[in-house]
DNA sequence: ACCCAGGGTCATA
DNA sequence: TATGACCATGGG
């Protein structure tokens, strides 16, 4: 069972807060907006993940109704510029019938949280980081989204030997920062900034591997 | 020209 | 359980 310590994981929160300031994630303006930014941010680029949804909130598409209403190749090409157009469109609309037959994601409020991601990832499309962030973002329920950042991160610091299960390491967080959904909206949020935003830049970091004065671990000279 | 991005499914062993 | 192929665009 990989462990983290309550401390290590509340100091690098902090870092990263003092660094970064508040993400304010999930950046949406509706509920659905999310549910939909999570299936297209899927290994895609977010800037390319808001050109698809400008096009589908200049297409008035935003609701699952609209979504499912819209012909398949007229869905992939609003869509286009998120990548793997073809298997999102068909994710989309999996997601919108899900949601449609449920009565809705007001009515999903009632759900328990473990039915609720139990029945997201019954989902064609929807697997566990996606449901993560939707169940976090979206139902405010405190479940703790692991992605390929977090991963990175935390095994450059030695903190996971690497390969442990989604699981694992959501567990890992959970117990040691305790239910708190303020907490993990912002955590995630403030890991993928901390990769996102100066990753291009070098002398990359020597922990993460992405970031140029990493407040989180050592830097790498150039 | 190459590499990567806020993954997931499916076939195969 | 665990690899590998596949999906596809835009920016660095």
């Amino acid at each position: 069972m990989t462990r983290l310590h309550a401390n290590t994981a509340q100091s690098i929160y902090r870092r990263l807060l003092d660094t970064y300031g508040p993400q304010g994630w999930w950046p949406a303006d509706s509920a659905f907006e999310i549910v939909v930014g999570a299936v297209l941010t899927q290994n895609a680029a977010w800037t390319n993940v808001e050109y698809a949804l400008t096009h589908l909130r200049e297409a008035d598409a935003l609701s699952p109704e609209a979504i499912l209403a819209l012909p398949d190749e007229r869905l992939g090409a609003l869509i286009r510029p998120s990548g793997y157009f073809n298997v999102k469109a068909r994710r989309l609309k999996a997601v919108c019938g899900f949601l449609v037959d449920a009565g809705g994601i007001e009515a999903l409020r009632e759900c328990g949280t473990g039915d609720l991601r139990a029945a997201l990832l019954g989902v064609h499309g929807i697997g566990r980081e996606t449901a993560d962030d939707i169940v976090l973002y979206a139902f405010h329920r405190p479940v703790f989204v692991i992605d390929a950042y977090t991963r990175r991160i935390f095994e450059r610091l030695g903190l996971f030997v690497g390969g442990e299960t989604y699981e694992a390491l959501r567990g890992a967080f959970e117990s040691a920062l305790g239910p708190d959904v303020p907490v993990y909206q912002e955590y995630h949020g403030l890991i993928v900034e901390h990769c996102k935003a100066v990753c291009a830049v070098r002398p990359r970091c020597a922990d993460c591997s992405l970031r140029y004065r990493c407040p989180v671990g050592r830097n790498e000279r150039a």
